[in-house]
RNA sequence: GUGAGCGUAGCUCAACUGGUCAGAGCACUGGACUGUGGAUCCAGGUGUUGGGGGUUCAAGUCCCCUCGCUCACCCCA
């Protein structure tokens, strides 16, 4: 086979199939029961967009995009997150204006170009919160409860919570300049990567795994961003922890959490499992109140979160998610007769909701037993010259092994109670 | 982008140090079985051994390149 899926893209097919579409239900019930409404944007937007919205100093933006030039010669990029392309439609239709508190949810592909790896694809799903226009610790508690919601409803657990605050314009360049000052006196043991990340964007340096350079983090000296947060910083975070607190979510705060993206204030969250190996996070957000200013926009506080799908369902197919057979009805011909008797009932079965899987008259009923048991399917209906002399319909159960000769409408009762029954 | 491991049938895997090596099981298709499933038996596609080049009388096996997969780094979801 010489075409295949490019790297990092894969099918999801045959069962797989039914645990997406499970995953998918419970995001959108749960959002729509917390009040958030679907937004749908683009899969690709201008590269201006991300770059700015993002952050030029970021990850994604410098070498992780899917950037390319149209026939126009615009330069256009596939989304690489979420966030962006919301806040973006927010301010394209005026809502600052006309109404200017949202709640939204989505749920779609995302396009990075990283090397794959387990739980890491080039095109990866997310579904995720955005809410616009609320500055209130309460609406970060109810982002971070609707998230914690869904992992509990999909029956995830050992999910660990992990809070921070990176403070707000006000603060976080007086942390930022301490925190340099500190780690330049302790350059010679940091690696390479954090004497690099020093210059360009300290607060990275965080994030190191590196034995060496962790220690230096857990010196008693080394400056916590926590003891530089603002008053109104230092309100609003110990608002959320109260807020968290009282719904019962179980939270630790890391005052080492920094996250990727550069639009953030305050509230930062991360949401991580231990058994994915390398690739941790299941999910993460906070707050932009910055953001909508960077795009051109007012001042817009807004929080979001979002979580990766298929982090998700490796979890899922891990806890063994409960399989059941779909209810479908066989329908086997043994002539043409019986063909065209059973193409006219599934019609009716169509308009009775009753899914069916009609098979054709070029093979004898052992085949089609045959083929029904391996489809999962239990009702299989026959028609042929016996069905026809007593003008009905044979249904079979392959639980049980018996059979009866019904009419059309016994047959529709009949399959329509055992529906209900599945 | 860096590093390591691995590529044989749709799937799971064999083939000792280069020498009937192109195989087994599962799955698939047809038949034994013309209208009664799970079983059995028989027959059969199961394939450019990921691709290209080289060494050799001889390469799935050794060397080089390339592509892909996996894992880790990086970073995130």
């Amino acid at each position: 086979m010489e075409i295949k899926a490019p790297r990092g893209t894969r099918d999801i097919l045959g069962e797989e199939v039914a645990l997406w579409q499970y995953l998918e239900e419970v995001v959108r019930r749960n959002a729509h029961l917390f009040g958030y409404e679907e937004i749908r944007t683009p899969v690709f937007e201008h590269t201006e967009l991300f770059a700015r919205g993002v952050g030029e100093e970021t990850d994604i933006v410098q070498k992780e995009m899917y950037t390319f030039t149209d026939k126009g010669g615009r330069s256009i990029t596939l989304r690489p997150e979420g966030t962006a392309p919301v806040v973006r439609a927010y301010l394209e239709h005026g809502f600052f204006v006309r109404d200017p508190r949202v709640r939204w949810y989505y749920l779609g592909p995302m396009f990075r170009y990283e090397r794959p790896q387990a739980g890491r694809m080039r095109q990866f799903h997310q579904f995720g919160f955005e809410a616009l226009g609320f500055q209130d610790p309460a609406c970060d508690a109810e982002i971070i409860l609707l998230a914690w919601t869904i992992y509990r409803e999909l029956g995830l657990s050992d999910l660990s919570l992990e809070l921070n605050s990176i403070g707000c314009p006000l603060c976080k360049p007086h942390y930022v300049r301490r925190l340099r000052e500190y780690l330049e006196s302790r350059k010679d043991v940091l690696c390479e990567n954090c004497k690099r990340r020093l210059v360009e964007n300290p607060l990275r340096v965080l994030d190191c795994k590196n034995e060496t350079c962790q220690a230096v983090f857990r010196e008693a000296s080394f400056p916590s961003i926590q003891d530089f947060l603002c008053t109104e910083c230092r309100r609003h975070e110990e608002r959320l922890f109260s807020l968290l607190t009282r719904l019962g979510i179980p939270f630790v705060v890391n005052p080492r959490l920094v996250r990727g993206l550069d639009y953030y204030t305050r509230t930062v969250f991360e949401v991580k499992v231990h058994t994915l190996g390398a690739q941790d996070a299941i999910g993460g957000g906070g707050r932009y109140d910055g953001l909508a200013r960077v795009l051109g926009g007012p001042e817009v506080p807004g929080v979001g979160f979002a979580a990766g799908m298929e982090r998700i369902v490796l979890l899922l197919e891990r806890s063994g998610f409960p399989r059941k057979d779909a209810f479908r009805v066989y329908l086997a011909p043994q002539d043409e007769e019986g063909e065209k008797d059973l193409l006219a009932l599934s019609q009716v079965l169509h308009e009775a909701g009753i899914p069916f899987c009609l098979d054709f008259a070029s093979k004898n009923l052992r085949y089609h037993l045959k083929r029904a048991q391996k489809m999962g399917v239990r009702f299989v209906v026959i028609a042929g010259e016996e069905e026809r002399k007593n003008e009905g319909f044979s249904l079979k159960d392959l639980a049980s092994g018996e059979q009866m000769l019904l009419s059309r409408e016994e047959l529709l009762g009949r399959l329509r109670k055992e529906r209900e029954a599945c």
